[in-house]
DNA sequence: ATATTGGTTTAGAGTTACTCTCAGTCAAGA
DNA sequence: TCTTGACTGAGAGTAACTCTAAACCAATAT
């Protein structure tokens, strides 16, 4: 069983965002002590796990919430569970290639300016990107 | 000249995004006609394209706005915008590598539900992640 | 035995970066 | 002249945290 720091620390999350969540629902198996505190057993690690690589995906807390309600109805809903899943999957890779595409418009501009820097080529034209 | 509606769609950003951006002082280039009205020019389309290689990557607007003081300044900030663009890019290296890591999550768990429904293993276990 | 430290709890305020709504202005076409 | 459509600024609304405050409890230090 592990507080609500340990879980933090462990997945590379803040408490604060770990009690949202689960003000949310998103770890609906978690319990807790005698005085109210919040113990997480190495299967609720899981749902934070999956919760975290949702979110950090990108989807919206809804949907988040949406495929925890689904996961909680148990085997009928695993369609639907895989098509979130494949969407999501879908999603990620189209962001990863337009941060590609960001990217290289940075590299570019970086080169521009180390190409300043390296040939002192610094005019004072004056301004500019 | 380019109206906000205009750029808008060459450079697939929403027109309340542009004049929020040219409102925080991110296109000073920008001028307005007889009638108050934004007019972009070839020239300031650049200032987009940066501003929003910088936003997507997740640079937060004060230092979006400090990196655009920066080229106003002239040539003497070479440096420091050279070392902000590398940083810049380093970071989001850094954001592709998770975002891959979090997609490699979400693909195994897309595997597991596929091979629950290709071979009808749906038991009625209940409820399960 | 008391005091301090360090953790927990909830409720709610604050922040970032949009995103949208509204009321008003203007120019061009029916 | 009237309507349509695009523009304007001001400001409200939203998402997802992020932080603060006040209260509570337990374990250690004095």
């Amino acid at each position: 069983m592990y507080t609500v720091k340990e879980v933090a620390e462990k997945m590379s999350i803040s408490t604060h965002t770990l009690r949202f969540y689960e003000n949310q629902g998103f770890f609906p198996y978690v319990i807790r002590d005698k005085n109210n505190v919040r113990q997480f057993s190495t299967d609720d690690l899981n749902w934070v796990q999956i919760v975290q690589a949702l979110r950090t995906t990108g989807m919206p807390l809804v949907e988040v919430k949406r495929y925890i309600e689904l996961c909680q109805k148990g085997d009928i809903t695993i369609h639907e569970r895989f098509s979130m899943i494949l969407a999501q999957c879908q999603k990620t890779q189209e962001d990863i290639e337009k941060l590609n595409q960001q990217m290289s418009i940075l590299k570019s501009k970086a080169t521009y300016y180390q190409e300043l820097v390296l040939h002192n080529q610094v005019d004072n034209r004056n301004p500019e990107i």
